[in-house]
DNA sequence: TTTCTAACATAGCCCTGGCTATTCTTCCAT
DNA sequence: ATGGAAGAATAGCCAGGGCTATGTTAGAAA
């Protein structure tokens, strides 16, 4: 077998290594297992929030999905800790389910944010953000932050 | 029923229309579906330029999955248009793959690059990338080009 | 108090994207 | 020419996240 007929070794391929390249997908795949749970108890919070309790009606009518979707979801919620649940009545956060809706909140706020300050529309700010902010890792968020901060301090 | 009891109606609330953020996540639904698709045709381009072919064994290998899933998937792909498969031969691209496949490794191309100029390092922009490539809209990415160019400008 | 409606719960279906185990094909090396 | 190994196909399983249709409950209105 001549050298020719293997992949180029190292310099010249676009390809990174394969574990590399792995590595990138798992994430990306555990990323969005995780996203959904993220969007729910954040918009829970949300709803708590602005109106004081989150019905599974107007969980299902913000997130596009219908009402038994949301039910199902939020069994697995309570199962993972995230919320409480009473038959019939409201859910509530859990501690842990706070923390994780402020922090996903934040993350939101600041890819949101930074969107806007390298000039997109809000409305697409908005939209982008939605799918941007679970595939952002603490590094990407920093620089964000950073970002956003700087912008402001020249405006 | 006193004024208080209902979500405040516009100003101050922290969520936007329910309509709207209902769009916002159907647009995030609607991109996880076609990741995938994407994913595959950008690496089967990149694989057939590399090595000559792309075989199942080593789509498997950089996508961290079994080979059967591989294989199901590229049946989805042909049935799609997207590639052109010859039992136990190899994989070739269509046209209409072939121009997926450029559009997105470009898009993926420019997100790496905007992440690495906004100075996250490149073993974590490369894994970003992979995760937000896919939702990032037409107007965000013609930012972050503009931003990677003026960058490269100013350096 | 009774009734009726809106919201929640449950059942049961589908598709997707994973997996293992197994059965072909091809093709290279003997 | 043939046997064996590597790669591809197939079968059959599972979990997740959608859906519709239908039963139950709580609470307001009569």
């Amino acid at each position: 077998m001549s050298p020719d007929d293997k992949p180029h070794s190292d310099s010249e391929s676009l390809l990174v290594d394969p574990s590399t390249h792995m590595e990138s997908f798992r994430r990306t795949r555990h990323n969005r297992r995780t996203e959904l749970v993220e969007d729910y108890v954040e918009l829970i919070a949300d709803l708590i929030e602005d109106g004081g309790e989150a019905r599974q009606v107007d969980i299902a009518l913000r997130l596009g999905v219908a009402q038994p979707t949301v039910a199902k979801m939020l069994k697995r919620l309570a199962a993972d800790g995230y919320i409480q649940q009473r038959r019939y009545r409201g859910i509530f956060l859990t501690d842990i389910g706070k923390q994780l809706a402020e922090q996903s909140r934040e993350r939101h706020h600041i890819v949101e944010s930074f969107l806007c300050a390298i000039g997109i529309s809000i409305e697409t700010a908005r939209i982008d953000a939605e799918g941007i902010e679970h595939h952002v890792s603490p590094e990407t968020l920093e620089a964000f932050k950073r970002f956003v901060t700087q912008t402001i301090a020249f405006s």
